[in-house]
DNA sequence: GCTGACATAGGGGTATTCCCTTATTATAAT
DNA sequence: ATTATAATAAGGGAATACCCCTATGTCAGC
């Protein structure tokens, strides 16, 4: 299967910050005559006031703009932590920018003039490895809205749970009875839709973090 | 804290692979006046035949060699699968090699002439990074040594486990008596010193990629 | 004052896990 | 041949988890 071959998911777009009209003009007109969409910023500042969180597909950013630089675009999308891969195109590169610019996350780095072919192979890899981002993300958030519901008393239990301690054990350390334990366990399960313990111990492994 | 307050864990060093005895010698000393051990080759070939899975510490590589390249040094690495960061360091760079460099994974990379302090802050960084990489890969292969003496239906029977399955479930499903699947269980436990399911589906799934 | 959400807890029953013992069969190594 | 290891199976009992029911007290919001 060539790269040629790859699903653009519905939704996917290449959002393209170049200050220069003509290559955002020509750029989009390329990414066009293969079926992908795309959406053109003048600078980093129009695109970050468009930008959100559920954004889906790949940004390409010039390095040498007016106002905020390539680089700054990408140190505000990391503070804002955006997922779309970052490909950047430039005309003006150095070593150090270039280092730069992957140390900040670049998915990849092309200087100018670049091949069609070049460009288009690495938009849509980026476009790909989008998907597979957002599917692990929507995934994500799905759960995270699950223990969103818990209450304090359940996320406490459930935590205890997942340590591996037995009801009796956890009634102990909370100085509750194993009755009341048992009750919100039971509605940890339900909540998070768990079917067995494995299952929620995966769950928690995945949110670890926002606990 | 500054980086210079970092503590060298035992057994680290950093391998240093450059063609220019000036450049080995002086980066060599450099590294000795803060107490850091290292060790120089003067081609990627002797490194590579030095190399091996248990050393740790970090690697630095000039790009320019005889030989095979500094690139062609990082393919090779990844291909054993080496855990070590790789600083490159190099007098001849343009930005498709600090790209390519980059993207086969270097922890950085340096133009000369840098200062010294450039390079020590680099330097100590990786090895920092190095420490809790080793951390983590002794914790692993140390779980995977525990899996390895599992014989073939206990792995089975730990896989259906972790799935979530009842042991009368796993019966059923392999034919067997859930009297067994009980002993191959507790056998499970015993092998892998996990004292509760959760911790046999935490250590599964830290080493789901060698089961 | 009433409602709803939350935490608490007990009774009673079933399912499941966990731990002990004993036992047979097959296969591989010595 | 003997020994060791692995896989199989069963009985019995204790501990635990899971599911049904009812019930009380608190506290926020209407």
């Amino acid at each position: 299967m060539s790269v040629t071959d790859q699903i653009i998911e519905a939704g996917q777009t290449v959002f393209v910050v170049d200050d220069d009209l003509s290559a955002r003009e020509s750029l989009c007109w390329l990414l066009n005559t293969e079926d992908i969409a795309s959406r053109a910023f003048a600078s980093a500042e129009s695109f970050l006031d468009h930008w959100n969180p559920d954004l889906t597909g790949c940004i390409t950013v010039d390095i040498r703009m007016p106002g905020k630089s390539g680089l700054q675009l990408q140190e505000e999308l990391n503070a804002r932590h955006n997922l779309m891969p970052v490909i950047v195109l430039t005309g003006h590169a150095d070593v150090p920018v270039a280092i730069r610019a992957m140390k900040l996350g670049a998915y990849d780095f092309l200087e100018k003039p670049y091949s069609d072919d070049e460009l288009l192979a690495c938009v849509k890899n980026a476009l790909a490895l989008s998907r597979e981002i957002d599917h692990a993300e929507i995934e994500k958030s799905r759960l995270a809205r699950a223990l969103e519901n818990l209450t304090d008393r359940e996320r406490e239990v459930m935590c205890l749970v997942v340590e591996g301690n037995t009801n009796k054990a956890i009634g102990a350390q909370l100085g509750i009875s194993e009755k009341t334990v048992e009750i919100h366990r039971a509605r940890v399960m339900e909540k998070t839709a768990a079917r067995s313990l494995s299952e929620l111990v995966r769950i928690c492994l995945i949110l670890k973090d926002k606990i």
